[in-house]
DNA sequence: ATAATTGCTTGACATTTATCAAGCGTGATA
DNA sequence: TATCACGCTTGATAAATGTCAAGCAATTAT
């Protein structure tokens, strides 16, 4: 593992404060791999043996049901997954897949279950870690159950351009496809929704989109920071 | 406080093996309080200043957004909510309200938070909840990506059914409309869903709601243990 | 360079879900 | 008992979303 890499992940909330025979502990017992883009990391219905770092790359979170499937989160680095699976030792309710050439971090589940016990820092970060993932995935049901899918298409996009501070341009880092089943919504229904938001101030050409006029975008998608508030 | 219902909370899975102070501290702190059906008990864009635990009754947990609102839960004896919100110290995502007459206590979040760095069995109770209802709130979300209203429909009674083990007899408990906002449709769609799943060995009689034909609600409904399974 | 593959878009249509309006039935109230 | 209020149901219609099919455009492979 490269220094920088560690020290990314030494930077993580969840290990920040950690004591460093913990952080060591678990990092030590961990293996760092490097995956192309494509390969499914963990299936649903499967025992969560590991907790999961992103480290570089793209990892998508996704499950299905009687022949349905839905993309559930996106974790770029330096993010974790899994955790409450792992903490509970229970099955994934999650698969995860590379979307781009990706390196993770993979530490046994016993340990990180063992560093609870010993580390009460650590063990306080996890708390918040959870809480965080909690709500975070509270505010994707609202998001599901309160909007339709051209307004959830807005302030996915509002939070995109927030959140790189790249003046409204945003470059899509992974297929249309992918952020369409994010959304809840099939890929032709994804092309109709950015169709229909090019007439509330943005522009779209390729995986290029750009918000020319924030208000009208503002004023399509409503956000609402109970719902759209990075966690 | 009558001492079944604090010995009934001291089961909870949350409290069962703290140690005696800390169960002393948090409860001795909490206030028990009686409140009519339809009471807002707290409100979304509000600090979460208490954990409550439903002793008895009924609680809807809620969230509105741009006019809309949904019901995201039910809250049971005895249950606990807005755990994640106290612990983090941060607005309530959700807002509660009776739909029975109930009996919650509420314990101050401070408390709790104090509770945490004092007592580490207690503590890992606290991660094991919190994983829990991160994992169960994943559940609803994929339940509401992956099926249609009338599927959710079909799955709910499924387990209630097998929740309370009553031979698939169902009484509801509260009005459809709130029913009808929990599986994500209107009031209007829940009794055409109702009237559809008549076909596949549902019976309806107002509140009374009885599975005739198990089997063949099973084959309409697909169960999947990932999406329905008690957390 | 050409061909083939792949992802995206668009159109036509079906299904699902929501909205608006009217009517029904039960339980509460006078 | 009669009336009222309320929640639920049903019908008609609209909006949102999904499906199937065809075509396009960019990238990859030959």
């Amino acid at each position: 593992m490269r220094p920088e890499d560690a020290a990314a992940i030494r930077n993580l909330p969840l290990f920040r404060n950690a004591r460093e025979e913990t952080f060591g502990a678990l990092v030590g017992a961990g293996f760092l791999q490097r995956f192309p883009p494509g390969v499914v990391l963990i299936k649903e219905r499967e025992p969560a043996d590991f907790l999961h770092v992103v480290v570089e790359g793209l990892v998508e979170m996704f499950a299905s049901s009687a022949g349905r499937e839905t993309s559930l989160d996106i974790v770029r680095p330096v993010g974790v997954f899994i955790l409450a699976a792992v903490l509970n030792d229970d099955v994934n309710l999650q698969s995860a897949r590379t979307l781009q050439r990706s390196q993770v971090l993979m530490i046994p589940g016993e340990r990180v279950r063992e560093a609870l016990g010993a580390d009460a820092v650590f063990t306080r970060a996890v708390v918040t870690e959870l809480a965080r993932g909690y709500r975070r995935t509270i505010k994707g049901l609202k998001n599901q159950k309160l909007r339709t899918g051209a307004e959830r298409l807005g302030n996915w996009l509002l939070q995109e351009a927030a959140a790189r501070g790249t003046n409204g341009r945003i470059e899509l880092a992974f297929e249309k496809r992918v952020l369409s089943s994010l959304l809840g919504m099939t890929p032709e229904n994804l092309s109709r929704a950015l169709a229909t938001i090019k007439m509330h101030g943005v522009s779209v050409r390729g995986a290029e989109i750009a918000i020319e006029n924030h208000r009208a975008l503002l004023a399509f998608a409503q956000p609402d920071p109970l719902i759209d508030a990075p966690e």
